[in-house]
This record gives structure tokens, C-alpha cells and sequence, in this order.
DNA sequence: ATTATACATCGACATATTTCGAATTATATC
DNA sequence: GATATAATTCGAAATATGTCGATGTATAAT
């Protein structure tokens, strides 16, 4: 018998169904392979904003902000508010946090 | 820009929808973490009856039955008639699979 | 101040999920 | 065959989620 934290278990069930929409997934994962390796979450260059993400993954604007709101709220992104545009990245801890999630699944 | 499979996001969401309910999660979580290293999931020693998850874990009969189908049909565990019981146990390649999504969003 | 742009929130409806007792099915025992 | 045990399916009610147009709010430009 092992220790699991369960204490988290509400926290990765959150950030589970957070991805459990097939439009949040692609928004996450849209947000998540447009990162090049090397570059920072902090460099402009690899941030998009709400509208680019409706446009590119065609989804309707309030769609787009509405999934946008929960993958936030659950931690697997974050925004910030550039002049008229909203800047949305993936949080790297958070990313960290749920594949230490499948380690503990291991042996 | 960077491939990604993005044929198996509806495989994803699928899993990740089948960890977001709580009592799937405390369920595949008690399956995962009473696998001991070394024991193959083919040891009965490490298989978990339907009943034993239920009274365990302190949640109805029914209930059990009825997420322990959604976390098969999702693919993260495999289960099996055993005489009057139908023993559960993790699907490892699932895991792997899982394991993969947080390697495609690293770097 | 007016106008334009980007985003968030509201409202509303449709659909899906959750939960568990009751009824049903499968298997074993006597 | 009758009974007991284990699990699935059914039914039903409560709650949650998904979607998007319409409306509201924040910021910038003129």
C-alpha cells in the first residue's frame, strides 16, 4: 500500500475535466505545441490572444472566453490583459504538476 | 509550429473526462497506487473486486458499477469476470499513452 | 466625447452527468 | 430447482455543462 497525496485529488479532478472538453483541449494544446522549445512563457512571441484562438480553432468569441475562464480557474493557463487584447499562455507548473500525477500511477 | 497528433485529442478528452468525476479518480487512484512494484497486473493479489472498491472507498454498489464502465469503456482500466466477482485492475498501456500528452506539451 | 476593437458576462435553451434504490441478470452452493 | 451472493441495468430526479447571440465593459484612437 502507497501514499498518494489525496488531498490533490480534487485539484487534478479539476484540472481533468478542465481537459475533458474537446474545445479546451484543443485550446490548451493549440496554446501548449505553439510554445517552441527554448523560448519563455514571458516572450511575447508565444502568447495568443482570445481572439486569435477563435479565429484559428474557429470556435465563437464567447466560446473561446467562456473555456478560456475555466482552464484559467483550473491552473493549466494564464492571462494577462495587454492594452485591448488578452494574452493567454500555459502555466509550466501546472503542466509539471500533472505529469508528476502519471509518475506517482507508476510502480 | 509542431506536430501533434491531433486525431487522438478526442481519445484525450475522453480520459481525461473519465478522471474529472471525483469518485473515478479516488477509484483509479486506489487501483493505480495498490499496484506494488514488481506484481504484474495479471496477479490476482493485485486485482480489486467491485465490491471491495465500493466498500473501500464508501460508495454505493451501483454507483461503482456504473463509473468503473465509464473508466473501462475510456480505456484506463481493463476488468474481468472472476466466477461471481469481476475483478479491476489499471490498464498500463493507457497510462503510457496518458504519460505521452504531458511529454507532446513539454519543450 | 465618439467611435472602434477586444473581451467578458448574461440569458436561455438543449443536452449530459451524477447518484442511488429497485429490479434484473449471472454465477455458485446446497 | 431454490437460495445466496455479486454485479449490471433501469428509472428518475437533481444538478451541471455546453453553446452562442445579445449585451455590457474596458481600452485605444480620432
Amino acid at each position: 500500500m502507497y501514499n498518494i497525496n489525496y488531498n490533490q485529488t480534487e485539484k487534478y479532478s479539476e484540472m481533468f475535466k478542465a481537459l475533458s472538453n474537446p474545445y479546451r483541449l484543443k485550446i490548451f494544446l493549440y496554446l501548449a505545441t505553439h510554445c517552441r522549445p527554448g523560448e519563455l512563457s514571458t516572450n511575447d512571441e508565444m502568447r495568443y490572444t482570445v481572439g486569435e484562438l477563435g479565429e484559428d480553432l474557429e470556435i465563437a468569441q464567447s466560446t473561446v472566453s467562456h473555456h478560456l475562464k475555466e482552464l484559467r480557474q483550473s491552473g493549466l493557463i494564464r492571462m494577462e490583459r495587454k492594452s485591448k487584447n488578452v494574452e493567454c499562455w500555459v502555466e509550466q507548473e501546472t503542466l509539471d504538476f500533472m505529469t508528476a500525477f502519471f509518475e506517482v500511477t507508476q510502480d
